[in-house]
DNA sequence: GTCTATACGGGGATAGAC
DNA sequence: GTCTATCCCCGTATAGAC
């Protein structure tokens, strides 16, 4: 793994389990096992690293938006189920960076709404009711809101089954907005 | 108003326009027009205004709840249309806190949590449904997500018509739990 | 009850050695 | 490509004047 990716790694990490504010250059450092002066290499500014991540972050979530749309099971199921937390690369890049853009980061703050939309339109694409598709988008927010709180400690959703009852609910909601199609 | 609370006022401000990392003692004293020594004397440390800010959101969350069991509308409804960014005491409270339970702040992700679960409980004495509810409850996250994206600068839900449309998306969910409940 | 002055540590960033 | 040394600013907190 480049050093690049390393430090992104660190900085990640430290915004999950602590925090903006314990996210300094010298503790990224320390987690990466590089000093202060060999992050600074590679990004030469705070601000190149939020830039780093923010980079990364919209670069997962396009991988994940082909993954969506060709999922067997469907875009909303599939949305549903990445958006319970996993711990996977684009979980921690979006929770991470949705802690950026709370502190008024403009690039943190345009990217993750972007992400939103472009969900949005998927998933109204393959349902067609907007006030659902709505819906659907807010109970995957809330997931993520719930994984953020914790800094991804555990799943709101403990257990395979409170998400397969989970699905369950939202195919109703699938169900819905097809029968509102056909009327 | 008392000093405390304008202060308080303050602290809630700063968090909600600009962050945990904005939000100094300095910035919060300048806010409320006091000095750094007049806000530490009613709040004698960082921790203590942190304390006062988790105690006054516990506070305003017990109002709510007895509001929301006797909500004319039902407790589903009052849930949802609450959690829209309205810029209420509870709104403003809620989003600042869960910034600092982001930053590992143990008192601030107990009374976060706790005040979660509490609205759960609340929902499933009414529609029964302890999957239905939890999508309820993840939608009004959701809603309280955006608004902690954003720092309340402006609804999720743009406009009474969105609203209304949710809130008629939510209705098909408690009549879901009321159909599960006569079988 | 609120202010000023001051101490101290930590965060971001630059220069330059290796 | 990574390290140490150093600078300056800012955030927290204490002491004490008014």
């Amino acid at each position: 793994m480049s050093a690049r990716d390393a430090l992104l790694d660190a900085y990640e990490a430290i915004l999950l389990d602590d925090g903006v504010r314990a996210a300094t250059l010298e503790a990224v450092a320390a987690r990466a096992g590089v000093s202060k002066g060999g992050l600074l290499y590679h990004f030469p500014s705070k601000d190149a690293l939020v830039a780093g991540l923010v980079a990364r972050l919209e670069a997962l979530a396009a991988e994940d938006r082909d993954r969506m749309r060709q999922a067997p099971e469907g875009a909303v199921r599939y949305y549903i189920r990445t958006s319970n937390w996993s711990g996977s690369s684009l979980d921690r890049a979006l929770v991470a960076t949705s802690q950026l853009a709370q502190e008024s980061d403009v690039a943190a703050r345009d990217v993750v709404a972007r992400i939103g939309q472009e969900w949005l339109e998927l998933i109204v694409e393959q349902i067609g009711d907007r006030a659902i598709s709505r819906a659907i988008l807010l109970i995957g927010d809330g997931l993520y809101y719930n994984a953020a709180l914790t800094g991804g400690t555990y799943n709101t959703l403990t257990g395979e089954q409170s998400l397969e009852e989970l699905l369950e609910v939202v195919d109703h909601l699938v169900e819905l907005a097809g029968a509102r199609r056909a009327s």
